[in-house]
DNA sequence: AAACAAACAGTCAATCCTGTTTGTATATGC
DNA sequence: GCATATACAAACAGGATTGACTGTTTGTTT
């Protein structure tokens, strides 16, 4: 009478609790921040047993460390989805790069992610394993951004790693903002203003190049 | 033949004990960041017993509101010198306004207040503390600014809010990732680009009023 | 100078968190 | 089918942190 026990292997049952704990530390990080983020909590929250948890992530460092993982690997999705969606000209295209990150940077995912990236400064051990991948998504980025950047015509590197790292940092701070539960509407009206202000910029350099409007990646 | 014990009355003590905490306090969330921070380091590194800690500031969250007071109006202390100091066009002067926000954003005063503005996310015994006196310095700063805009010619509330808060968050941004040790030329160069963006927007801005281009407040 | 109040010192209890360890169940390979 | 490896469960030990508590010293007031 019983519905049969549902015979997983053991590659899909490592796959279900490590997906569930890294689902419920994105949601923990996201609610309450990392220093309020025990792994006894994350246990809790995901309905695994401590000792499973131990077993699939043997230190606090690990699990974020996989957590930091999948967000940027959900991340870097979000934008490729959105970029091969439309091929509009470079300004707009540019301008939809920032509007993603916005969404992005805003989501639990994004939250969770600059919680880890924060909490790298009070906890080394946590900084030792978590940095190098941080440190690889950040090449990674500035590459990718590079080539747009490029591609649109603007193919200057200093250039091009100052304005993303100058849109980057104002992203977290803003979804900082939103993170501590600042007023919505005026959040998102400074980042209207960031939007408009870079997009007067990219308009500007746009305008001091030979390219055409439309570019195809 | 020793110096004689230094008499002090009851307030140069406590005054005496406050200070070196909130100092030993910010030189703390400045180094290692607030989960880093126990009050039994910053006791240590002030030289202070725990008792005499304690009795000047019952909970962490006293002293870090104390923390957060005195930072800010060392803040607001370096824009007010350095606006007096000089009477610029209105572009510059708001320039100037940013360039002073960086520099004291990246100072220990800054990291300081910004830990524990982030750090009231995961701890609500230091939110209920802390919180009414940062939406207060918030409001207060909203509200200088916006004097500030007015006298340039703006004086439009919900442009000088969204400008302001997005300056802040970007400032906010660079600064973390400042503290956490990212490229200082790389970090800098960002914010030149956030300088040149906003300066551009603000010319744009000043353009469409009638306004003289020197100020005086 | 005596009574009082404030500042200071050091210890303690309670709590929480992390990672280890010991033991059990389930899947996999021979 | 059985041996072995993997996944899971739960109790435990060690360490750290916070705020309370007790007692002492120093300043103030009358």
């Amino acid at each position: 009478m019983t519905a049969p026990p549902a015979r997983l292997t053991q590659a899909q049952r490592s796959g279900r609790t490590r997906e569930r704990l890294v689902a419920a530390a994105i949601d923990a990080l996201y609610r309450y921040g990392y220093a309020a983020v025990s792994t006894t909590l994350v246990a809790e929250l995901a309905g695994v047993s401590r000792g499973a948890m131990l077993h699939q992530f043997s230190t606090k460092a690990h699990l974020m460390a996989e957590v930091a993982e999948t967000t940027h690997q959900r991340n870097i999705a979000a934008y490729r989805s959105t970029l091969s969606r439309n091929s509009l000209t470079a300004e707009a295209r540019l301008l939809t790069l920032l509007d993603v990150g916005w969404m992005r940077h805003g989501s639990p995912d994004g939250v969770a992610h600059d919680e880890i990236r924060s909490a790298t400064r009070s906890d080394p051990e946590l900084a030792e394993r978590v940095m190098p991948v941080l440190l690889r998504h950040a090449e990674e980025t500035q590459e990718t951004f590079f080539r747009l950047m490029a591609a649109a015509g603007i193919a200057d590197r200093p250039v091009s790693d100052a304005l993303l790292t100058m849109a980057v940092a104002a992203l977290r701070g803003l979804a900082l903002e939103k993170a501590l539960g600042q007023d919505e509407a005026q959040v998102e009206a400074a980042f209207q203003q960031l939007r408009r202000t870079l997009g007067a910029d990219i308009r500007d350099r746009l305008a001091r190049t030979e390219e055409p409007g439309v570019i195809y990646v």
